[in-house]
DNA sequence: CTTAGATTTCAGAAATTTCTGAAATGACTG
DNA sequence: CAGTCATTTCAGAAATTTCTGAAATCTAAG
């Protein structure tokens, strides 16, 4: 398979933006290739279109897999697997936050409840320090639970009129009397 | 300077997961090592503390800084200089989230736009694709400007209480009619 | 069971990134 | 403006990550 010019540009940015991730720059053109391709495409065809080893093909996948990036598809008469991206770009988005919280988020939340668990160490602000930032990431991650429980439908009411809702707060003291008093 | 081990268990746990966000083990170690310090260091203090060389030390602060991470200190009567952090961990995540934006989410967006105006290739799915991805970038960014606008004290209470929120979107249809009339 | 794809694994090669020590540069002090 | 201390730069060394080709494994079909 040859790549237009349009596809080519597309999947060689998404290579170099790739390393500014945690992933390389062939598992980010892989995503890219999948992403821009509107039937599935099979191993052997991203092999050839990236000019890539059959192996980081499919190590590759292996990779976007586990990241749950991509889906398995199967063409009746072919014993081969085809790959696609899901059509829903806010299931990429939610996809991707939640295995990013899963990866950079929770291990860290681990460790630090773990280090607090440790119990005093005679450094005093080294511990109020860890504890503040446990906090910080409990309600953010907090809030991230509350979004990610939302339908497609409201996140993007939510986003398209964002600024809007914070200054709404301020006139929901009577529904949440909790919520302006506080502090 | 020797760490205690509660600072030496934080840094190196930090240096772990410096590698799978984009910086290096090094940077993160630094990183976490002047977060927990209730004083300002100096480079000096850092290398051996983390016993790493002077110089990446020195590129390791230089990486911080072009990333707005740390702050410059002065010791009166003292010539080095001196690292911190901010002692606002909000201040640090809003640092964080845009300097991220900077560099991972503004240059695709450049490049979206840019392969949209190379007009019609031809590839009417590669297009539409590229056009919906550019799309939803924009809103996301769209909402991440309003946010930015937000002093901590309403971002806390957006955070706090963020699932009712949406709840409270649909008893808004007087406030904002555009707002749950649309689609 | 055998054969023919298809996919995965893996050890080493290639590429890239990180780190170091030495030298260069900068900047304050006497 | 010489001397001292601090910082940065940089070329090569070391470490790590990525990629490849060959071999191993897997799977369906005959």
């Amino acid at each position: 398979m040859t790549l237009t010019p349009l596809q080519q540009e597309f999947v060689l940015h998404f290579g170099e933006m790739g390393s500014r991730w945690g992933i390389n720059r062939t598992v980010g053109q892989i995503y890219a290739l999948l992403f821009i391709s509107s039937a599935p495409l099979n191993a052997e065809t991203i092999t050839d279109a990236l000019s890539i080893s059959r192996s980081n093909t499919s190590m590759g996948l292996k990779e976007l897999q586990s990241w749950n990036l991509v889906r398995l598809k199967h063409v009746p008469g072919d014993r081969r697997d085809y790959f696609t991206t899901p059509d829903d770009l806010w299931e990429i988005v939610r996809t991707l936050v939640s295995e990013r919280k899963k990866r950079e988020i929770d291990p860290t939340l681990t460790k630090l409840r773990e280090l607090e668990l440790q119990g005093p160490a005679g450094d005093d602000y080294a511990e109020a320090r860890i504890a503040e930032l446990r906090e910080m990431i409990e309600m953010m991650t907090g809030f991230y639970a509350e979004m990610e429980k939302l339908e497609t439908e409201r996140l993007v009411k939510l986003m398209t009129f964002g600024s809007r809702i914070a200054g709404l707060i301020e006139k929901t003291g009577g529904m949440f009397p909790t919520l302006t008093k506080r502090k």
